[in-house]
DNA sequence: AATCGACCCAACCGCAAAACT
DNA sequence: AAGTTTTGCGGTTGGGTCGAT
């Protein structure tokens, strides 16, 4: 015997909230909290929608200390940095950044983010969006400000100028910026809850494809700005295509790359020699799609593992692979169904940096 | 002034995991 | 233990706004 059926969906309403829906909303959880049940939530209060049209309202607009819009630059670094570490596992990024929800990074991360990442720029700089978080936030500060928060308005005004402040700021700087350093993030420990075969990460045959795919598909010369700082396309000496990403937070690194013709490749010499030696040797200038940079079918089987969770890949040489990682190495699965190792650490820099390291070797099936 | 396309974002949808009976 | 509901999450969509033409 289970529960009572949710919401009666032919009688909810949808669409855009009303004023008098909001207050409604947020006056009953401030009083009485959400008593543990969304769903019976609206029939209390008398209105007429979902539980989870309420839940998602309360989180994304209502509840308390959020901010909208007018993303710093430091809050872009710990997005793409997250992003690039963990994928789209917006409710882990948004832990990460006070005030902000998980839909808001979603958004921004979509319509903003990833472009300034790939270089790709605007024809024209917009406000609309600044304008439209200004405006939400006064809406917002309005709302406190007639619940007796006399602070909001001067916030808002503040953050107004801020906020243009930084439009300009992205309108001058498109592209990542430069001689950024990453912070130093406090994260906490992030499950590792898929193998090898399973689960969305980076694990699939596909996977580093889609997410180059998902990073802009197409890598032309017309958007693509081989300074950027975390995300690089280079041609080696031999004139061999490499996608190599690298998250860079603090004084530690992770970092991948994907080769063709059966070769890996991780910058010139083969061996991973921090940061700094990874933005060696940038050419950038093609325009091929990763499609016909680097066949499906010259993907070396297995790679994969590269881009699982937290991993970090720190040396390739013509026969080995080694990674290091911190105490808790967890997941043990195979490279050609038999071979492969991978592991992940607990945490990001910040954990990882000052702990003893595991130093592990194992084979390459390509090579002999 | 009208139209079009790009952009932005709130909200919905579907799925999986957790919680509950 | 099994079946059902609830919660939480990420992907997607639709409508409003704005600038360009």
């Amino acid at each position: 015997m289970g529960r009572a059926p949710c919401c009666d969906k032919a009688n909810v309403k949808k669409g855009p909230w009303s004023p008098e829906e909001d207050a409604k909303l947020k006056s009953y959880i401030e009083k009485h909290g959400t008593g543990g049940n969304w769903i019976a939530l609206p029939q209390k209060i008398g209105l007429k929608r979902c539980g989870k049209s309420c839940r998602l309202r309360w989180l994304n607009y209502l509840r308390p200390n959020l901010r909208h819009g007018g993303f710093s630059e430091e809050e872009d670094n710990i997005i793409c940095s997250l992003y690039i570490s963990i994928g789209s596992r917006w409710s882990v990024i948004a832990a990460q950044l006070p005030g902000r929800t998980d839909n808001d990074i979603k958004n921004y991360w979509n319509t903003r983010l990833k472009k300034k990442l790939l270089g790709k720029h605007r024809r024209e700089p917009r406000n609309r969006g600044n304008y439209n978080s200004v405006k939400q936030e006064i809406s917002d500060a309005n709302r406190r400000s007639s619940d007796g928060d006399s602070s909001s308005l001067s916030m808002v005004q503040e953050n107004s100028s801020t906020s243009q402040q930084h439009h300009q700021q992205q309108h001058q700087q498109l592209c990542w910026p430069q001689n950024i350093n990453m912070p130093v993030l406090p994260l906490p420990i992030i499950p590792l809850p898929y193998t090898t075969s399973q689960g969305p990460g980076f694990n699939d045959q596909d996977s580093i494809k889609k997410l180059l795919i998902k990073l802009g598909g197409r890598f032309s010369g017309d958007y693509y700005q081989p300074t950027l700082d975390g995300l690089n396309l280079q041609f080696s000496s031999q004139g061999q295509q490499v996608y190599q990403e690298q998250v860079h937070v603090g004084s530690s690194s992770s970092s991948a790359c994907i080769v063709a013709n059966n070769e890996v490749h991780f910058g010139q010499t083969g061996q991973y020699s921090g940061v700094d030696d990874m933005m060696q040797g940038q050419d950038g200038n093609f325009t091929p799609s990763f499609e016909e940079m680097v066949p499906s079918s010259n993907y070396s089987d297995g790679l994969e593992f590269l881009y699982n969770e937290g991993m970090i890949l720190h040396k390739i040489t013509d026969s080995t692979i080694t990674t290091t990682c911190d105490q808790n190495t967890t997941t043990t699965t195979n490279w050609d169904e038999t071979t492969t190792s991978i592991y992940h650490h607990d945490s990001l820099a910040s954990h990882f940096e000052g702990q003893e390291c595991a130093l592990q070797e194992f084979s390459y099936p390509g090579a002999q």
